[in-house]
DNA sequence: GTCTATAGCGTGATAGAC
DNA sequence: GTCTATCACGCTATAGAC
């Protein structure tokens, strides 16, 4: 409920992916994005080309980020477990910082279409790759359990992947779920 | 893509849930579920009132054996752990033998309207609290681990309401999954 | 109990006035 | 750059013949 528009691809980004996070993506039309923004759903399309559009750009903006940190964790020359850690608490702070971008990334990719729906994909099997190695290393180095490491993945990126969900009822700051999350996740991954 | 319809109630609901697991209850059009039972989407509706109808049966048809099977469960005088584990095995078997009702109670539950919605978050609510006590019970007979129990239901449920996604990639048996998913997820909250 | 035909509605997107 | 008006389409659901 802006006041008066002063509309931008940004503004249309950040409102919409409020209401994919609240209903769905397919839930959402073009009239009610344009209503929360003062503005007809006429007028979206001269800073957008469909509503396509919106989701992939609300999307890869944060799947940029993921593939970015995890690529430069990978690079470094620390322990396993501060790996991992690194990790969730890049989960963390986008899931409290960025709570409807995260949410639509999680719940709605599966509305992309085409070659961007192929490009998510697979920059989620890069994502869970990158993710394999540390974890094989560490099994190498003796500092983690030896555990089927695609089990470990999934017991580890389950919960990351839902932190909204769960941070929707228990409001907590990102300083107290990076001092207790990562703790929990690996506790049982750990020695 | 079956011979002659010989439809039904339960056919169609068994269709209904396949389709929605692939896809999502919002791109699944009643003509689509027609097609595949080989029959035109007015028949459908001498089985069934409304599609909203399918998604509520899908989805309370495994909500009603949750509920059960936890309230069981509570009822027993067994230790803590094995009680989690009984929980944990429910998960495991429907999301094996089920996978497609189960996608769709973990997926599509946001699209069921009014009062249905409104029950189907109660249920949740209430089978929540009924894990929460179960988990304070065993923190004070010495079993758990203290943390936060919320925090807990959350490491619990967050891999659990995930297995049919993680187990369409790595197909494993009820067996292989109940012989090591337990142990994995235990060991990070048990003593 | 299945069919054809269609009502009634909401959607994404566009054309063209201002 | 926003508006009004509208197109073209797909959807759920119903009416009525067979």
């Amino acid at each position: 409920m802006e006041r008066k528009p002063n509309l931008s691809k940004d503004l249309i980004l950040k409102t919409s992916a409020q209401l994919f996070s609240e209903k769905s993506f397919s839930q959402v039309s073009m009239r009610e994005i344009a209503k929360v923004l003062n503005v007809k759903a006429a007028s979206l399309y001269n800073h957008i080309q469909s509503k396509d559009e919106i989701l992939e750009a609300v999307i890869f903006d944060l799947v940029n980020i993921f593939m970015t940190t995890i690529e430069e964790t990978s690079g470094k020359t620390i322990p396993t477990a501060k790996k991992l850690e690194e990790i969730i608490n890049t989960y963390i702070s986008i899931a409290v910082e960025r709570p409807d971008s995260f949410a639509t990334l999680n719940n709605d990719w599966k509305y992309l279409k085409g070659d961007t729906r192929n490009k998510f994909i697979a920059s989620r099997i890069l994502y869970e790759k990158k993710l394999e190695a540390i974890i094989i290393d560490g099994i190498k180095s003796g500092n983690i359990k030896e555990v089927n490491p695609k089990i470990m993945i999934y017991q580890m990126l389950s919960p990351l992947r839902n932190i909204h969900l769960w941070n929707k009822k228990n409001h907590m700051t990102t300083e107290e779920l990076k001092s207790q999350l990562p703790q929990l996740i690996l506790n049982g991954i750990l020695k």
